[in-house]
DNA sequence: TTGATATATGATTACATAGTCATATATCAA
DNA sequence: TTGATATATGACTATGTAATCATATATCAA
């Protein structure tokens, strides 16, 4: 199989997951630490740093330090987009399914 | 954990895997039957099987049967922009990598 | 130098996932 | 009805993942 499925696969698993969505979503207004990054999602400080460090390995957030502290940020604004698209497709297929039990209860 | 968070990873986690990259990408022709995709993505029939039910399942993909065969289908146009905005997230690493490689070997 | 704070990581556990092989089921033509 | 073709699925294996706890490391201030 061809290595950019992969690299591709990587990028999209970097952001298909709970606490990583609850990570980039808080970083929608800047740049954050660590320190402020894991109480406002409500994750443990070790989960919160493992996962950040995944995405900064995978492309998706850049670390800078100063300091004691790390700041992540996320590093293409296609990440985002790729997360509104996302959840255009949830609503969508919300709207559809509550179409589907409609159309069955009138027979 | 909010469960829209989880449909939204669910949605992502959908498109995040090589196999499933490589069904969406042959679709993007327009649809489908099972015996049309396996052959063309190099994959066994289960397993092709398999994923294309997972993508039913979580909402890409539609399914329409016509006598023995199955044609599947990608459901919303947002799976393409999601796939082409995460291959531009590639794109600009590769290049910021490349860079960063340059600069070093400047000093 | 010591202590406090911020972050990362090793070890472990429970669980999820992808793939394979064999086989079941469905449809249709002969 | 039989046989051929298309698709789905059970059982299994190997591997990956997320989370937790304890602890290591780094930085700074006192």
């Amino acid at each position: 199989m061809s290595s950019a499925t992969h690299y591709l696969a990587d990028v999209l698993k970097s952001l298909a997951q709970p606490t990583r969505l609850k990570i980039v979503d808080f970083l929608r207004a800047g740049e954050r630490c660590v320190c402020e990054i894991f109480p406002a999602i409500n994750e443990e400080q070790s989960n919160t740093s493992r996962h950040l460090s995944y995405m900064q390995t995978h492309g998706i957030l850049s670390r800078r330090k100063e300091g004691v502290k790390i700041y992540y940020a996320v590093k293409h604004p296609e990440v985002f987009e790729i997360i509104d698209r996302a959840e255009g497709i949830v609503k969508h297929e919300i709207e559809f399914r509550s179409g589907l039990i409609k159309e069955a209860k009138r027979g």
